[in-house]
DNA sequence: TTCACGCTGTGATTCGTTTCACAAAGACTA
DNA sequence: TAGTCTTTGTGAAACGAATCACAGCGTGAA
């Protein structure tokens, strides 16, 4: 019923309403607001009707409001716990980030294989061997899981996640993962995003300098 | 002409074919390609259609020839050199990750506006001041930047990328950035996705469970 | 009080992508 | 040789999302 990519831009409408709300701006028109989202704005009309807000035709939305209104969209149900599977290079860098992150949305566990790894506390969050995945996951009630394993881990750890009660699912590996149905899973391809940029550059600057 | 998904996919099925290679197998049907890329056998067939590959109606794809295409398609100009703005945890992640990466797409270059970060090698990457900027993208003919700075540094280091000769980007911070017309950009966005899968999770398991 | 203005909310339309469905073709069988 | 089987390549149809376009409305000006 709801689009995923209304969902994903609902998310930077958000960010964008809380920046302007910590620079005092109470009110925004569709048009600024799609300016500053990268969308046009008759876009963002039609998402902000899915959250059922509604703005007025002379002062435009209320920054407070519409940002309450969207939260509420978005994280209407109780905090979702998320727990992070390989403790590698990548995983590192999204447990620093964690902190700066939607408190709706906390990092609570984080698992690897290395003994070396586990058994501390990086950025707040608990480090546990692999092993525990199930018992912690079920224990805490988390339902978002992050894969940040290499591929060839990335299908078995996912099946260990969703039967231990995980819903939705990040993917970082560069590979398909399948999911029960009931699981929603997002795949974030780094490599695969940058063959992609490439390619276009490479299409938009065909030609070699004409270098002599 | 091309569309940005078609190119998408074709990243993901050439992996899918190299990882075949390397198991030994020589011919591949379109469903079990889709299967592997997880994508219908019709959009498989789609796409291969735009490298101008044939397939045997009898063998199906011969797993070396597609791949050779696609690869010839997707990266039919010279190596496209890759600058990295910004080696904070994000940064040097993706530094680390680089060498086990396309070699058609080698990164180069990295920046940073922290002294301590800067003049030394990383993975086999130079770092320098970001105030080289401009000079070592000129010099060494960089087309494509990665944009791993924080979001208030976006869109001005946008900006000089783009200046100085970049037509593909690859944007991690959670911001819109603008950028010329010719200019191609893409936006990883992990808080967003993180979001949406929160969000999804929370619309799959609204109920809490019946905990007594 | 009337009018003009600019914006919202939304039905209708357009656009791009995915999926369907089938003709064409090689291989194997008898 | 004729017939069957399986799969490709591709027009055509279906689908979903973005965009258009405008009625409706509150405001401020005269
Ligand atoms: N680092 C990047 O910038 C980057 C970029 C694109 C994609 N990726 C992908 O993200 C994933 C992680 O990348 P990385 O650079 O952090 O790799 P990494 O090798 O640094 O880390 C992987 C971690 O997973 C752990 N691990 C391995 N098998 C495991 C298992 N079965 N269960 C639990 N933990 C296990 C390892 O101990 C290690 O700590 C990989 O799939 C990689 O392809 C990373
Ligand atoms: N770390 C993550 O997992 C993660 C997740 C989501 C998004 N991001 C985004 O990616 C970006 C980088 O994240 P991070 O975790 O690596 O942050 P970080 O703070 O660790 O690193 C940022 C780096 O950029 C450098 N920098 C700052 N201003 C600069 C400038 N003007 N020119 C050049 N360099 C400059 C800093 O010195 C630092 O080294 C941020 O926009 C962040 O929001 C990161």
């Amino acid at each position: 019923m709801i689009s995923d990519k209304t969902v994903a831009r609902l998310s930077v409408y958000r960010r964008v309403l809380l920046d302007m709300q910590d620079a005092g701006q109470a009110h925004v028109f569709s048009h600024e607001l799609a300016a500053r989202s990268g969308c046009t704005a008759a876009q963002v009309r039609r998402d902000v009707m899915a959250t059922g807000y509604t703005g007025s035709p002379v002062r435009g939305y209320d920054v407070t409001a519409l940002a309450g209104s969207i939260s509420e969209f978005l994280f209407h149900s109780e905090a979702q716990k998320v727990a992070l599977v390989g403790i590698g290079n990548l995983g590192r860098a999204l447990m620093a980030f964690s902190p700066r992150r939607n408190p709706r949305i906390p990092l609570v566990a984080a698992f690897d294989n290395d003994p070396a790894k586990v058994n501390r506390v990086i950025h707040g969050c608990r480090c546990y061997p692999v092993q525990q995945l199930e018992e912690v996951v079920e224990s805490e009630g988390i339902r978002v899981g992050i894969l940040a394993v290499p591929s060839a881990a990335a299908q078995d750890t996912a099946r260990r996640l969703c039967r231990a009660g995980v819903v939705g699912l990040l993917n970082f590996a560069p590979t398909h993962v399948w999911v029960p149905p009931h699981v929603y899973i997002e795949n974030l391809d780094l490599s695969m995003a940058l063959e992609k940029v490439a390619f276009f550059a490479g299409l938009r600057a065909p030609q070699k300098e004409i270098s002599l």
